[in-house]
DNA sequence: CATGAATGAGCCTTCATTCAT
DNA sequence: TATGAATGAAGGCTCATTCAT
C-alpha cells in the first residue's frame, strides 16, 4: 500500500522541516523554552499545529532539535579547526577561531542550551533527538581534547600540570563563561567592551599561557596564525579583520 | 485622607515582602521560573495571591527580586573580600573565595539568572526592580575593578596588559563559565572533574597567571592565603578545609 | 489569614456545585461521558473553566459526582422501603417500587452509570468521590439484602433455594435488564409495551414468583399492597395511579 | 464513462470491508468508541486512511457495521435454536442457551452496545447503517416471539398471563440484566458470583417458572437437555462441560 | 488592607476528515 | 482507485491576574 515517498516530496518534508527549526530557533531566543508557544509557532510558519507534530513528537524534540542543529555545526566547524596544520598552541587557536565564529553565526545558542537543562526535559524529548544531541556533544569534545593531547605529545604542554580532559575543560569555561558575559548588556558597556570576540579570544589567550602552552603569547604572532587559519579553514569569517 | 504609613506597619510590609522571596527562591530554585505557581507561593508564605499583588507587580517581578537578592548578598560578599590585607593577587584571590563561598551557598543561583535572560522577561519586570538589579551589578563589578586597579598600582600587573575593565570581565568570565560547565552533568564525569569548586579556583589562577598577575602561581603558597582569607574575612565559609 | 467561609459563601457554593451537576448530569446523557465537554459545561453553566475546577479535580470526578448524587438518592428510597410494615415479599415488593420510583425520576441514570465501567475512568477519578460512590452502592445493597434475609427468617423463601446474595443480584439484575430494554426506543413499539414501569413490575413478581417467595402472585392482592406502600411510604410517587 | 465495478472488484471490496470490521471490532474492544482511532485502524489493516472513508461515511458508521455484524452473529444463533427439537421450555432453553454462547463468544459485545445509547452517535451514522442494525434486532426478536407462540398453542404457558411480545422482553430482560451485572466487579465478588453464565441462566429459570412454564424447572431434567442442544444445535459451544 | 473566588486566555496535544495527487 | 499529508477544531487542564467584598 504505502508507496515509496518521491523526491520531491522528500525534499519538501526536509524544507518544511527546516522552516520550523528555523522558526522554532528565533521564538526559543526570544521566549526561552517554556515561552515557546506551538500556536505561535504554527502562526509563524503558516502550516497548521498538527502539521508540527507529523515532524516533531513533542515541544521539547523540537528545541531539542534546533540545538541539535547549532551542535552539529559547532562539531563541524570544531573538526575543520583540528586539520588545521601547524604549532599544537595554533591548532587550540584554530578551535578557539572555530567557537568565535559559531559565535557570530549563533549569537544566543548559549541561551538554548541553557534552557534544557532540566530533567523533565530530557524526559520528554524522544530517544532519536536526544541521541542526535549527544553524538555532536561528543564530537566537540573530542576534537577539543585531540588537540590537547598533540600538545602533550609535542611537549608544548609541561607534563606536570592538568590532565587533558580538565585542560579541555578549561577551554571550554572561559570560552562559554566569555561569551556569556558578552551577552550581558549592561557590562558590555561598563567594562568598555567593543569587541566581544576579542574578548573572548583575550580570555582564551591568558588561560592558555596560564597553562604554559607554548609558545607563550607573547613569544609568536598569533595576528599571522589567525590569518593563515581563516586563510586556510575557515574563508568564510568575514569578522576577522585582515592584516 | 489616607494617612501615611506608620512605621509600624513599614516594617510589617518589608516583613512580609522578604517572606515572600525567601519562599519564593525556593520555588524558583525547585522549580524554574516558569515552574514557579503564585498559588504554591501563597499556600507558602500563608498569604493570599492578592497580597502579593500589593507587593509585586508580576510574576516577573517576583523573581526579578529573587536574582537581585541574591546579587545583593554577592556584592555584600564581594566587598567583604576587598578589604582583605595582602598581595593585589591575595585581594583578587580573596574575591575568587567569595565567588566560591556564593557558589556553595546559592548553588542554583546561575539557573535562576539564566532564565531572565529573555527579553519578554525584561519587559515584564517593573522598573523600579529592573533598576534595583542593575544597582548591585554594578557593586559586583566595581570590588572586582577596585583590587584589579589597586595591582596597577602595586606593580602586580605589567603596565602594558589589558585595560582594567577587562581583566575584570576575564575574571568574571572563566569563573561564571567554569561554574556553568561544571554543572553540565555529562561532563562532570567525562572530564574526570571531582570537586567542582576545585575546578573552578584552578581556571582562575591559570587566568591570573596568563595575565602575570604577580606573584604567580608556583611562586607563592596561596593554600596558606586562603587560610588567612577564611579566619580573616568568611570564617563562616566551612566548605574550605583547613590545612 | 483564610477568614472562615461565611454561611452565605459556602451557600453559594453548594448551589453552584448543584448548578454544575446539573447540567453536567444533562449533557453525559446526551453525549455520553467522553462526550461531555467541559467548555459546553462552562457554556451551560455560564460559569468559566476554571470555575469548575475549583469544584471537580477532573471531568471524571464529575461524571462521577453526578452518578453518586443519584446512587444517594436512590439508596435513600432503598433505605425508605425497607421500613414498610408487612409481609416480606411486600417488603421486597417496597423496594422494587422506590427501583421504579427512582427509574422515574432520574430516568437515564442507568446509561450515565454504564459509562463509568472502564478501569481509566476511576484511575483518574479523586478518592473522595471513588469513595463516595462506593459508599452509596453499599447501601443500596444492603437494604435488599436485609429484606431477603427477612424473607429466610421468616420462611417466604424456601430453605434450600438460592443464597441470598445471588437473590439480591437476581432481583437486581431483572430490574436493571427491565429497564435498559424498556429505553430501547424500537423494542418498546415491537413489544407493545405502554407503560415500561408495569414491566419492569411485572418482571420482577414473575422472578419472585419463580423463586417462591410467598405470598404469590395470585395469591396475594398486591395492588392494593402498593397503594399502601404509596400512602405509607412514597406519598410523592404520583406515578402510580390509585386502585 | 465509469464501467460497472467487475464481480473481482466486487469481492476484493467486500474482503476489504470485512477486513476493516475485524480490526475495528477488535480495536474498539480494546479501547472503546472513544478509544478507536483511525489512525491505528488504518495501520492495522494496512491500508491508508482515505480507503477507510470510501467504505464507510464515518467513524460511527463504522462502531455501528462491527455491532451489527455482532447482532447478524446472534440472530443467526437465535435461529439456529430456535430448530431445536424438543418441548416448547426446552426451545426457549434453547435460545438463552444461544444467548450465553454469544455471550461467551462475544464477551465485551454489551460494552460496545452501550457506547451506542447517545443521540449524537446516532445522529452521525448512516441511513445505511442504522436500517442494517435495525434489521438485524428484528431477526432476534422474532426468534423469540417464535417460540413463544409456540409455547401457548402447546398449552405450556397459561394462556391467562402476559401477551407475547412481554414474555419475550421479560427473557431478554432477565439475560441482559443478568450480563450486565455479572460484569460489575465489585458486585461479583460481593454477591459471590463464581459463574457468570451460571448466574445468567439461573435467573433465565426462575423467570421462566414465574411464568409458569412447563415443565417447570423442579419437573425437568434441563441438564440433559442443556446437553442434547449442544450436541444437536451447538457443537462448537465447548464452554458447556458434558455430564 | 487583605482576601480568594472567578476568570479566560493560553497551554500542548490529538484525530476525524478532506482532498490534491 | 488509493493515498497520506494537511488540517484545525476540539480536547482537558492550568494559572497569572483581577476585583468585589
Amino acid at each position: 500500500m504505502s508507496n515509496p515517498p518521491t523526491l520531491r516530496k522528500e525534499r519538501e518534508r526536509a524544507v518544511r522541516e527546516e522552516l520550523i527549526l528555523t522558526h522554532a530557533r528565533r521564538l526559543l531566543l526570544s521566549n526561552g523554552f517554556q515561552g515557546l508557544s506551538l500556536d505561535e509557532l504554527a502562526r509563524s510558519i503558516e502550516y497548521s499545529k498538527g502539521t508540527i507534530y507529523l515532524h516533531f513528537d513533542s515541544k521539547e524534540d523540537i528545541a531539542l532539535a534546533v540545538t541539535t542543529e547549532a551542535l552539529r555545526e559547532r562539531s563541524n566547524l570544531f573538526e575543520r579547526a583540528t586539520r588545521f596544520q601547524g604549532l599544537s598552541r595554533e591548532r587550540a587557536r584554530a578551535i578557539g577561531f572555530a567557537c568565535c565564529h559559531f559565535m557570530v553565526t549563533n549569537p544566543d545558542y548559549f541561551n538554548i542550551d541553557m534552557m534544557m537543562k532540566s530533567q523533565s526535559f530530557w524526559d520528554r524529548a524522544s530517544d532519536k533527538q536526544r541521541e542526535a544531541y549527544l553524538t555532536q556533544s561528543g564530537r566537540c569534545f573530542r576534537s577539543l581534547q585531540q588537540v590537547v593531547l598533540a600538545a602533550f605529545e609535542a611537549g608544548d604542554l609541561p607534563a606536570g600540570s592538568l590532565p587533558p580532559e580538565q585542560i579541555s575543560m578549561a577551554m571550554a569555561s572561559v570560552t562559554v563563561g566569555s561569551h556569556i558575559m558578552a551577552e550581558i548588556p549592561g557590562l558590555k558597556m561598563l567594562a568598555g567592551i567593543e569587541d566581544p570576540i576579542k574578548m573572548v579570544r583575550n580570555n582564551q589567550d591568558l588561560l592558555l599561557d596560564g597553562l604554559q602552552w607554548k609558545p607563550l603569547l607573547r613569544d609568536h604572532d598569533y595576528n599571522a596564525t589567525d590569518q593563515r587559519i581563516r586563510a586556510e579553514i575557515f574563508p568564510e569569517a568575514t569578522w576577522l579583520k585582515p592584516g
